[in-house]
DNA sequence: CAAATAGTGTCTCTTAGACAGTATTTG
DNA sequence: CAAATACTGTCTAAGAGACACTATTTG
């Protein structure tokens, strides 16, 4: 029985039907980028609408590409390295973001011609951040790093729209029966705090007892009750099994 | 204005932070994986199971790779070539199948040591073909392609097993609200063939009445009749706007 | 007619959605 | 006390699920 645990460079390559060994293939260049959305306050605030908004992290883009002068944080994915440290590391490198940060995959994009540097796929991810966590770096970088709404993204280079518009539906998808899943907010909240953050994603009111009795069966009820505010105070919950 | 609306070769390279072009990162060989399934009767039926099954497609692999013998129909990504044409250039090389079969991603698998001959990722695909679709296939090349249960497909090598419970789950997901979406039935159905084929999929038996009034609305109800069997005749259906 | 399959009437239980009430704080 | 916010009782409509009944064929 031959055992194979890993590379071995002595072994004949392996060859498939038209007889070309793995190396023989041109190969793409992959990259990443990320989708990091965050909620924020609105600037105008309505009555009729969410006190709060989603948007999404862009970073400032070289000069020279011809490329509009915001996109996505991206980086190639180095060797040996997998897709979510690849994500970590452009964070890090073009946005300053050095919290352990979560990204899911959405979807490849794989239009041969979607990059006039060359043949390059991209693994859209989506990542979810509490706005205070990007206070730090957006008071630091402000000529490099801006939110723009996720709804409205401007003009952006690549397919990076269309990855925004796939994380908008993706956090929808994950925020509609579950109590803040990306953990936009701290371990411990009131409803009206939860609630908040569901109507920015959702981007619409929501009924207020509708959404406390389809929150509360998966949330820890504490003893705390809020302070410091008009009104009843408010009870404090956190996450179940966290 | 620099125009750029495709690969230009007399371009100086894009650089990037680390003062690297594009083209001196080692890059990963990119593999597409699809899990083929359909839906076979069951060999011993039973009054409490669903008559039919689930099962994916396999084929078998070179004698020399140390793996297991079958594995997922799958190739490399050519240069220039959209994963989904890489899929279905897979599947007609390995196992015969050339009609036009619609796959979509599940997600990238990107462990460094997946693959021994190298660095491979792999983008898992999931398709659904009719078993009549499969039977040709099936008795032209028995020695090279065959049938396991998607439950319990036995050994695979890589992380295919992986990829068939991904692709179990995403297609329970797809069929659990509407009828028959991959089309693993032809144009027409009665309601028995359409709940025997939900059934498979769900792993379980449904019960009639509520499929029946799931299903109707979604549906387009033709004026013929089935023949040909005992009891009363059941109506005819078809897809709506299809 | 018996057996087999298709299709429907109707009951119950749960849930979404909404309104309007009560409870508890600040100033 | 007025205003503001938190929380709850309860009604209604819609839907899931289940049972049992009717309908129409074959042999």
């Amino acid at each position: 029985v031959p055992s194979i645990s890993g590379p071995s460079p002595g072994r004949p390559a392996y060859r498939d039907a038209s007889g070309r060994s793995l190396t023989d293939y041109p190969r793409p260049s992959v990259a990443v980028d990320t989708a990091v959305l965050t909620v924020a306050p609105r600037r105008h605030p309505a009555p009729d609408r969410p006190a709060h908004q989603l948007q999404v992290l862009l970073v400032s883009r070289p000069a020279d590409t011809g490329q509009p002068a915001w996109s996505l944080p991206g980086t190639f994915l180095h060797e040996g390295e997998r897709l979510a440290e690849a994500v970590a590391r452009s964070l890090a490198e073009k946005a300053g973001i050095n919290r352990g940060t979560r990204a899911s995959q959405l979807q490849v994009f794989d239009q041969p011609d979607r990059d006039a540097r060359g043949w390059v796929l991209s693994v859209a991810h989506l990542a979810a951040l509490p706005h205070t966590d990007l206070q730090a770096t957006l008071t630091a970088r402000p000529a490099r790093v801006r939110l723009a709404r996720a709804s409205r993204p401007g003009s952006l280079p690549y397919d990076h729209t269309a990855i925004v518009t796939a994380a908008v539906s993706e956090l929808r998808r994950l925020y509609r029966r579950t109590p803040d899943p990306l953990r936009l907010l701290g371990a411990s909240f009131t409803m009206s705090q939860l609630r908040e953050v569901h109507e920015a994603v959702h981007g619409g009111l929501l009924q207020k007892d509708t959404f406390r009795r389809a929150m509360e069966p998966h949330l820890h009820t504490t003893d705390t009750l809020a302070t410091g505010s008009v009104g009843r105070p408010s009870r404090v919950f956190s996450r179940r099994a966290g």
